[in-house]
Order: C-alpha cells, then sequence, then structure tokens
DNA sequence: ATATATTTTTAGATTAGTCTAAAAATATTT
DNA sequence: AAATATTTTTAGACTAATCTAAAAATATAT
C-alpha cells in the first residue's frame, strides 16, 4: 500500500508530465505541492526503490506505468467523488474539490466502481474536467478556448482550465455555468478584452484573462 | 485539527467506556487498538495535553466534552456511511466496515449532514446501531437479545451486538436480516441454544452464542 | 502484611516525512 | 571556456507515532 502523501506525489508527477511531455523537474514538483525541494528527492527516492517512477540524479523524474496506473485511478476517484457531492449533495462547484482532495485516497475499486455506477458512469467532473473509465483511459477535451474564437463564431462552454474559488465564483455570478451558449460580438484589440453574448440572452464584457481559461466547444 | 490516530483513540476510549462507566484502563485501549500500552500512555498524554482527555497517572483515562463530541461525530459519520454503502451503492452489510473506518475521519460538518438528509435522515445503521443525530444524541436500542425470550415469547431483530463478517454471514444464510420477525419455539436447557421461527416460515436451531448477540425487539 | 503478579509508565530507539544549510551538478552568461 | 547563477542532492536535525525492555506503581494471594 502507498501512503496518501505517496500517492499525492504521482499525482503531482502524473499532471506535471500532462504539460512538459518532458522528464517533471524537483522543484515543478516542489512548488506543485508546497514542499522543498530536499523533500521532493527524498520522496522519488522512495518511489523510485518501489519502482513507481523513473529516475537518474539530475535528471528529473517520469511514471512508470504501475505509478501513473495508481495516480490516473486517484484522478478517477477525486472526480467522480466531486460528481457525488455536486450532483447528489448538492454542493456548488467551487466547493468540492478539497474534499474530493481527501476522499480520493479511500483505495476500493469496488468503491469507486459502485460510486461510478450509481452516478450513471458521468464522463465530466462538475469543472468539465475527463473522468477516467474503469481501464484508465481519458477522453480530453480539444484544447479550444473562449480567447481562441473569433468575432461572430460561438461555442458551448464544456470546461475551466483554472479551478480557483474565486474564478469559478465569478463565472457563476455571469451565468457562465457549464453547457451555457456562448457567442462573440466583440474582440478588442490592445487588451483582447472580449464582448460576448451568453445564451443569446445577456452581453458581458470578459477579460483576456477569463477567456482564455474557459474551454469551448465550437457550435 | 486532529489526526485519524488521534480520532481512533477517542472513538476506542468512548466505546469502552460504554461499556465500564469507569475510567478506562491502557490495557483495555491498547487491546481494543491492537497496539502497546506503551504507546497508549504516549497518545493518552498528548490527548490530556489538548484536553480532550481526563488523565491522571495509573488512573485510567475519560473523554472529556470536547473528546466526546468528537468520538460522537466520528460514529455518526461512521454509521451514516455505512448506511450510504448499502443503501445506494449496494455493498453487504458484511462488506462495509473497513470502508467506513476510512471514511469517517473525512471531516465536514456539511459534508456530514448533506449525506445525512440525502439518506432521509436514518436512525439506525445497516447493523440496527443507532446513527447519533446532529446535536450529537444516541437512542439506544433496549438492550434485549433473542437469548433474553422465553419459550413462546416473540419479537423483530432489530440489531447485532457482534460484527464479525463470519457471524454476519451466518445470519444472512439463515435469512434473519433486520427487520426480520422471530418467535422461541423450544429452548434447550442444558447448552441454552434454541429452535426459533423465522418470519413465520421456517424453523432453525440456533446456539446460545449466536443468540445472545442478537438485539431484539418484543412484538 | 509481605511476597508475587499484573498493570502502567518511562527511557531510549525506530520509521516516515519534513526541514535548513551546505555541497555538488548542471545551466547560463559573458 | 571561465565565471556566475540556478537546480538538485546530501547531511544532519526534528516531529508524530510506534516499539522493546526495564522501572515504578498498583492489585492480588498467601
Amino acid at each position: 500500500m502507498n501512503s496518501f502523501t505517496e500517492e499525492n506525489y504521482l499525482k503531482a508527477i502524473f499532471k506535471l508530465s500532462q504539460k512538459t511531455n518532458d522528464g517533471v523537474s524537483t522543484n515543478a514538483i516542489a512548488e506543485s505541492l508546497e514542499t522543498k525541494a530536499s523533500s521532493v528527492t527524498d520522496m522519488i527516492k522512495k518511489l523510485s526503490e518501489k519502482k513507481l517512477v523513473n529516475y537518474k540524479k539530475y535528471q528529473g523524474v517520469s511514471l512508470t506505468k504501475k505509478g501513473k496506473d495508481i495516480a490516473v485511478s486517484i484522478i478517477r476517484n477525486h472526480r467522480l467523488w466531486e460528481v457525488f457531492l455536486v450532483e447528489k449533495l448538492n454542493f456548488k462547484w467551487d466547493e468540492v474539490h478539497d474534499l474530493a482532495e481527501d476522499l480520493e485516497h479511500i483505495n476500493s475499486k469496488k468503491l469507486t466502481n459502485q460510486l461510478d455506477a450509481f452516478l450513471e458512469y458521468p464522463k465530466y467532473d462538475p469543472h468539465g474536467d475527463p473522468i477516467p473509465d474503469k481501464d484508465g483511459n481519458i477522453h480530453r477535451h480539444q484544447d479550444i478556448t473562449l480567447a481562441d474564437l473569433k468575432l461572430n463564431e460561438q461555442g458551448i462552454v464544456v470546461g475551466v482550465k483554472e479551478h480557483s474559488k474565486s474564478y469559478l465564483n465569478y463565472l457563476e455570478s455571469i451565468n457562465l455555468v457549464l453547457g451555457t451558449e456562448i457567442k462573440v460580438k466583440e474582440v478588442v484589440d490592445f487588451d483582447r478584452s472580449m464582448s460576448v453574448t451568453i445564451n443569446k440572452e445577456n452581453t458581458v464584457n470578459i477579460s483576456h484573462q477569463a477567456s482564455k481559461n474557459l474551454i469551448i466547444k465550437r457550435s
């Protein structure tokens, strides 16, 4: 068995490798887990002993098959629990992350799969992140954001790239939730802010900072 | 915040004080948590520092109000999760204990109360143990077991005093589940075994060991 | 009431995970 | 290519929770 701490390292390494393709650096892991580089080195050695990561001194680290399987299954747990909290227990999408961080470490294949069935095999969590299936397959959205849309193009909001409470609250305050239809009415050249129409009803102004974190499916 | 370990000590002390009324002994705690007396002494000192237990060397230990509140809320969590696992995720009553041991430590009043509401405020868990309410009140069953019933008396099975997989499996194999109506048809004097009729249908023989662990409500 | 047995506590060591400070390796600049 | 900066690793220390072995306190038996 692996400790919560080990699992959190595996998850962090998995998420960081998504971005880089390359080996993940000690410092990147330290930053992501809000710990010190020396602690990371220690833990990497331990994970390497357990054959969960590939590691050569000073060369960065990558997950082995075994390590990746664990990371993916924890992410699966996390996202299923988020769905449960929102769909069944009436939590808001900005309230579920921390609880899911704890729940994800409850280690039972049966629990995970029964929960999945109970929720009717959801494909995405409340933030639009894809839920890995039983076999660890992840169907990612195409990486198109609102900021990529040109004048008069339209799409459906299918996810967010930034998960902070403040961003999620802001989106909700302007009625921008998953499934919302959005159309670009104006693009301001100098700061890349946009005017967009939401659900063919109201029009709002959105900063580039906000639009580049909104994942869109063209429609 | 308290660690899982601290919470488990509080829970163990709470359960042991139910039985004794008196202060709980170091050895009793050690046995219940499958650890050593010396470890218990160390932890008791720590809990005492935190004002969660009353402790005087060599005099046994008892919970303070604060300690008791924590213990009860963990038991509430445990039993609510057991209901969830059985009612919503189709677990059997002999499969849920270990998972609930983990889930009980997820610390969120909101989660607990929303789960309670989602389950429609159950009063008992799948083994008939009472679920403490929001304010920590516990409505215990009267302590009558099948072994207390006389010839021709009858009652409803409302709980078990022994939670081992083997006992629970045995009960299920003879169709003895919560809610079953049971009537004493014969009591064998020398070994106190009984013949009982289950749901007015079939009649089975039950050892004293089995009957004294079955909690009954007279009917 | 003294001797013996049991229980509880203390002393000192161990393991997991973390940290700081310094050393070693790698990367960047001039 | 040497000097400087950055990153990574090592060395050694700390805390939480545990353990074994021995000492101290309490309980039981004769």
